[in-house]
DNA sequence: CTATTAGCTAGAGTCGGCTCTAGATCAAGC
DNA sequence: GCTTGATCTAGAGCCGACTCTAGCTAATAG
């Protein structure tokens, strides 16, 4: 049932300097227990929230957020509006980072669709001067004749 | 046709700063001419390579990794297996980050639903004790009896 | 009992990607 | 010519999120 700051590092994947930083910062929704000689003590329910919290990080939410979200979780029923505010607009955040991400995407794509053809083109026919993988504006270098897409 | 830092500036979205930096760094595909006096001249071209470094930063690609593919273009015809496969990689990188992305959401929107349900019936009948979002197994607190969500 | 391994604190260091400063120079309008 | 605002260089500083160090203590295996 409890677990030492190695077993929570281990199963978290957070190193034990990390563990010990989320704490200082105030980032654990608990208080964590200690040992009479100092030693941290977590249990199961903090390894579920690290969890929580690795989703929230992941998704782009600073420390910061996160501690502030813990504040609220720590005060108590009555600001639950406050919680969802503060929910509700990293919800917004995570759909715009999909959405540039999606655009970001798209403009690769079309990049590796044109090197992989002209690679497929130059290596299948090993001709003197194959067409270059487009016209793109990205790469604005003098080359010769090669392609010169970015 | 040419451009001093500051239009740059304006027109790309980056600092002055940042663009001295950049070209410092070696982001830039092609030089950047000079005046007599020692200014910067940059050209339309110039600005498009910086809109597409914009979409390769803000995918999460490193200026080190810009770098990389930024000096292949500079050597001319001959690697583009190399910038293909640079190409490659950041495109599953980026597909990776939309996928773990559409997983933090799941979680999030799940919170979201639950607190919003939640204000909703306290704020429509003011009951007396209301039942708690959920029992997710974000929020550890020994909270007496409120919602005790995370 | 002791050696080893794990953990403790406070605080310094790292890294990426800028941002800002100082002090000098350039360019343009009056 | 002079002022004003833009630009120049070299280099310091900053921020977030850790990571690492030093010097010490706790817990455990033999």
């Amino acid at each position: 049932m409890d677990l030492s700051i190695g077993e929570v590092s281990k199963r978290s994947g957070l190193s034990v300097h990390a563990l010990r930083f989320y704490e200082k910062e105030g980032l654990f929704a608990n208080p964590i227990r200690r040992t009479p000689g100092g030693q941290r003590i977590y249990r199961e329910e903090d390894l579920q929230w690290l969890a929580s919290c690795a989703r929230l990080r992941s998704s782009g939410m600073s420390l910061a957020a996160i501690r502030r979200y813990v504040e609220l979780m720590r005060q108590g029923p009555g600001n639950e509006h406050e919680r969802l505010a503060l929910l509700h607009d990293h919800e917004k955040r995570v759909e715009a980072q999909i959405h540039e991400l999606h655009e970001c995407l798209d403009v690769i794509r079309y990049k590796v669709k044109a090197y992989a053809e002209y690679v497929a083109r130059t290596q299948a026919g090993e001709l003197r001067d194959p067409t270059p993988p487009d016209a793109e504006a990205d790469c604005h270098r003098a080359a010769p004749a090669g392609p010169s897409t970015g």
